[in-house]
DNA sequence: TATAAAATTTAGTCTGACCTAAATTTTATT
DNA sequence: AATAAAATTTAGGTCAGACTAAATTTTATA
C-alpha cells in the first residue's frame, strides 16, 4: 500500500495511459520520445514499475508496457488533475487553450486532493476540459468516448467537434483562429483521395484541412 | 547567468531570508530545523550556494549564512509566489487562512511567471497576503514594514492588527475564532509583569494572551 | 533465409540532495 | 582558563532518476 509515486512515475503512468488508449501497449521508444528521455532510461523505469510492491505496470521485454489496475488509477488521478487544472486556468485566470498545457503539466503533480476537490466544485464539476477532452470522474473512472476522427468523415457528412487532441500551441492557436473548437458544427464538402485533404464548411467559412489536422480533431 | 535554482535551493533561500530578517545571519541549526533536514546536509548546501557562479549566499564557517543580492532576489521571487498564492487560494477557492500555507509551499516552486502575473492582476495587485504579510512587489522589492509585536504594548495602548506571523494552523484557527485578524483594532487593558500576559479588548470581547501569541501578532 | 536496420536492453556512470557517525570548533560554566 | 555542552563541519554513503556505449533482440527487406 505505501508505495511512493514520484512525479516522474506519475509522468510515466500518464503517458503509458495515453499510449494504451491508441495502440495496445506503450513501447519503450514511444515513451522515451514523449518523456524526452533516453530509451535506456525508460527500460529501467518500466522494470521498476513492473516489480514494485503493487505493480503499476505490466511489462514484457521488447513488448512495451500496460497499466495494472492500480497503475491506471494513479494515471487517472494525474489526468484528472491535469484536465481540471486546464479548465481552471482558462476560466479563472483567462488563459487561452494553447497556453494551459505547460502550466498544468507542472501543477498536476503538486496540488492536493483538497485543491482538486475545490477546483471541481468551483467549476461545477465539469466533464470536459477546454480541448473537449473528458475529465476522469472523482472516483477515477474515465467516461466512455464515442467520438471519431474528423479524418474518417466523407463528403456530405455533418458533425460536431467534440475534442481536439493536441498539445501543440501553434496548431491550437490556428484552429482557434479558424473557429474550429469544441461544439462547433461542420459539414464535409469534399474529400481528396490523393492527399486525404478534407474541405469542410463551418458557419460561413470553408477550410481545406490536411491529415495532420483532421486526425487531431474528433467529432460526433 | 544560467544558474539552476532547484526547488530545494529555493527553500533554503526563502528560509535564510526569513532568518536574516530577525537576527543577523541564518545558522546551520536553525536552517536545519526549519527545513527538517540534518544540520550536516545544510552545511553542504551552504558551501555550494556560497561558491556557485553568481554566489547566492555569503557563508562563513561556524557563522551561518546571509543572502547576496542575487540570492535575495531569488528568495523574494519565491516569497512573492507564496504570498500571492495564499491570497489567491483564499479569494478564489475559499481556503481559510490556516489551510493555505501547505498548499502554497508546494505550488510556489512550480508556477510560471505568467501565472504569477495573472494572479496578481486577478487579485488587483494586493500588497498583503491573508495573514497580513507584505507581498514583495513585481520588481522584487520588499516594502518596508513598520509594525511591532503586540507583546511590546502596555496598558492603555491601542493598536490595529497588521499581520500574524505564524504558520501554525491551530494558532491561526484559534485567532480566527477570537476575531484577532488583520485590520482589527484592540486595546491593552492590562499587562502582567510576571508572565508577560496581555489582557486585550477587541470589540466587545476581552482576551488574555501569553507571549506565545503576542509575539506572533504584529500591530501598528 | 540471410542480413541490414530499428528497437530495446544491459552495464556501468553521474548528479543532486539527502543521511549517519566521527571530528572539530565555539560557547558557556565553573 | 579548563572543561563540558552545544553547534558545526568533515568524511563517507545511499538513493532516485537520469545518461552513454555496447550488446542483444526483433523486424523488415533483399
Amino acid at each position: 500500500m505505501p508505495e511512493i509515486i514520484t512525479q516522474s512515475i506519475q509522468d510515466y503512468l500518464k503517458h503509458i495511459y495515453e499510449l494504451n488508449e491508441h495502440g495496445g501497449s506503450a513501447s519503450t521508444n514511444d515513451l522515451a520520445a514523449r518523456l524526452n528521455i533516453a530509451p535506456a532510461s525508460v527500460t529501467g523505469m518500466l522494470q521498476k514499475l513492473a516489480s514494485s510492491k503493487p505493480a503499476l505496470v505490466v511489462y514484457k521485454k521488447h513488448q512495451g508496457a500496460t497499466l495494472t489496475k492500480s497503475g491506471e488509477k494513479a494515471a487517472l488521478e494525474v489526468i484528472r488533475h491535469h484536465r481540471l487544472l486546464e479548465t481552471f486556468l482558462v476560466t479563472t485566470l483567462g488563459y487561452s487553450w494553447d497556453e494551459v498545457h505547460t502550466e498544468a503539466d507542472k501543477l498536476e503533480h503538486v496540488i492536493s486532493e483538497d485543491f482538486e476537490a475545490r477546483m471541481a466544485e468551483a467549476l461545477g464539476n465539469p466533464t470536459r476540459d477546454p480541448h473537449g477532452e473528458l475529465i476522469p470522474t472523482a472516483d477515477l473512472t474515465m467516461p466512455a468516448d464515442k467520438s471519431r476522427p474528423l479524418a474518417s468523415l466523407r463528403t456530405d457528412e455533418t458533425a460536431t467537434i467534440q475534442r481536439v487532441n493536441s498539445r501543440d500551441p501553434n496548431l491550437l492557436r490556428h484552429l482557434d483562429e479558424l473557429g474550429l473548437i469544441p461544439n462547433v458544427q461542420l459539414e464535409v464538402i469534399a474529400h481528396s483521395t490523393f492527399d486525404n485533404n478534407l474541405t469542410i464548411k463551418s458557419g460561413r467559412k470553408t477550410h481545406v484541412l490536411g491529415l495532420n489536422i483532421t486526425t487531431k480533431i474528433f467529432v460526433i
